[in-house]
DNA sequence: GCCGTTAATGCACACGTGTGCAAAAGAATT
DNA sequence: AATTCTTTTGCACACGTGTGCATTAACGGC
């Protein structure tokens, strides 16, 4: 491997010489300078970012901690982080935390170790651990919608709350009465949430939410969860559903279609996340929106201005409304006749 | 930032004894070694990876080039290469080429400077033009599902020719005869080894291939591929297509419900990738599995062993065939009944 | 008490780069 | 020709960690 020692010699100077010359320090004559720099191309050298992090105390690298790349949603947030990353000359040093934290823990660690310049945590399940680690490790944390209860930290997080109202408005609107919501424990903060926007939209319509309507998960596995769900949802004569995510949404549409359910005739659903699949399904999923390359981006953005000093305020963004298939004015069956 | 000087200066020692220390070194006491453990958890000591390096010449990363992290594809192949590389000890360092010839140069260029200790580029462009950088930066570079002709490297691949002699073969024995293909130029490798063992399976059938019922992709968008290749095939009078990926294959399901094309009653679909979509849309879409974990998996192997010194030979790794709702016996319509 | 052996610790350097300060060389001014 | 100013270059150190070698201390045998 080729150093500025190397070319030193060759060019019969002192390696400060080449550290100038290739830095276009004005000091160097032109003369020298040419020189060297034809010097440093033709013997294909490539500055060491490991050294120059080590004296600048800087890696321009930010740290991505995310529960599992496989995981639709959490694509497209990197993709927003690594775009203004790399228009501001960062790079993304990617590591998965697989929902545990513990080793959640054990990754922030890691890339504290390898001395990044800031990190970004998705769904954080442990953001309030980081306030005791945080004045050790002088490295800035931005959280993306964060799960846990830690009010110390940065933040930027899509609107689970607005979000919620806006499906459920439109169920309303189509003249739904009896909307179930079916929640999760895998993302406990978030699922709450988007139940309190649910509970908020039936109470402006005036109706009272019945806890038979609402249930939380009881599998780790959303895909799994269809078939429990819309059972719960037809003893309970639902006549539309509000789903935490969309893979929720569309493992219910699979149990509909194998139990013979018309949808949307005799269900309406409704999903949240707007992944790619929810516009490939039969009929396409209605849902809502997460602007999740946005998130992306304002963490990355949130945390450059963290870098340069400057005060941050958290960030909360609204989610829209997708309508799709899923969703239409409820059948009058029987049981609603009376 | 509390150094191995901080703590050597608060135990009284030199830092060499603390470096000793904190690694276990034999030549140090127990007593000391035992204080200066409790000292540096206790002032919250994290050593820098970054020193480390410059000074073992190694980073422990690997540098990851992608064409687009939004890609279903890719993903499952970069969750691969994080969970083999995990396991040793490994970080990834993430990079988007855009699928930009020149810019998959430049973040190569970017991994080296960051000394990545081996770099993994997934369907790249100019494998050929590393052999000239290849000897000028010591870094191994392993190629996955390689698109250019470079020969000199190291590589990991899905067997296209194979994958695409099951999809025809399947359709070949459910009775078509008239079996269409549509192409990208996007992958001109890959799509152009998907034709020909789409040509051999048909060959060895005893069917001439015809041109007519041959496209290669005229837009750079595979979503809007549909439209263009339905009217095609009905065109060329096929009861059949082979897809280069399940995205061309979705958008042309998509294009014959629009139009009241029967799928599979009057047009049988095969996809390729058997990417997340794939399963849920109506009907399901059949397709050729390509192992993208595994992928990425024997990517990371290759490339550990190519840091252990051990000599490595390149991988072709089968893929499989998975049928699911759009393919069925051709019906029988007028202008085959003669 | 002397010497050889072993245990414990420190000195000095290396890794590759950047920078303050001094030094040398050259040019301009008196 | 002496002085001052400017231009150009080099010395030495810093960043944080690990290691070969030397040094010191301790200890046992005679």
């Amino acid at each position: 491997m080729v150093t500025i020692k190397d070319i030193a010699k060759a060019a019969g100077v002192s390696h400060t010489t080449v550290s100038r010359a290739l830095n276009d320090n004005p000091a160097i004559s032109p003369a020298t300078r040419a020189r060297i720099q034809d010097l440093a191309r033709n013997m294909g050298y490539t500055p060491s970012a490991v050294a120059q992090s080590l004296l600048s105390q800087r890696t321009r690298t930010v740290g991505m901690v995310v529960t599992t790349i496989a995981d639709p949603f959490v694509v497209q947030v990197v993709a927003g982080v690594e775009s203004v990353a790399q228009q501001a000359g960062y790079g993304v040093f990617l590591c998965n935390s697989h929902d545990d934290p513990q080793r959640e823990i054990d990754v922030v660690d890691t890339l504290h170790r390898r001395r990044v310049d800031v990190i970004i945590v998705t769904s954080s399940r442990v953001g309030s651990l980081y306030t005791a680690q945080l004045d050790r490790m002088r490295v800035p944390i931005v959280l993306i919608n964060n799960q846990s209860e830690g009010q110390y930290l940065y933040s930027v997080a899509a609107d689970d709350i607005q979000g919620a109202q806006l499906a459920v408005e439109h169920l309303l609107g189509l003249g739904h009465r009896r909307i179930g919501y079916v929640g999760t424990v895998r993302r406990p903060r978030s699922s709450e949430r988007r139940l309190t926007g649910y509970r908020q939209a039936l109470e402006q319509a005036g109706i009272i939410s019945e806890p038979v309507l609402m249930h939380a998960s009881s599998t780790k596995n959303d895909l799994e969860r269809g078939t429990e769900a819309l059972a719960q949802l037809l003893a309970a004569k639902a006549t539309a559903v509000f789903c935490y995510n969309d893979i929720i949404a569309i493992s219910l549409l699979q149990a509909c279609r194998r139990q013979g359910v018309a949808v949307p005739q005799q269900l309406s659903v409704v999903g949240f996340d707007n992944i790619d699949a929810a516009r490939y399904v039969t009929p396409a999923l209605t849902t809502v929106h997460q602007p999740r390359l946005e998130l992306g981006q304002l963490a990355m953005q949130m945390a450059l201005d963290l870098l340069d000093g400057h005060t941050v305020h958290d960030r909360l963004v609204p989610c829209q409304l997708v309508v799709r298939e899923t969703t239409a004015t409820p059948e009058k069956i029987p049981s609603l006749k009376v």
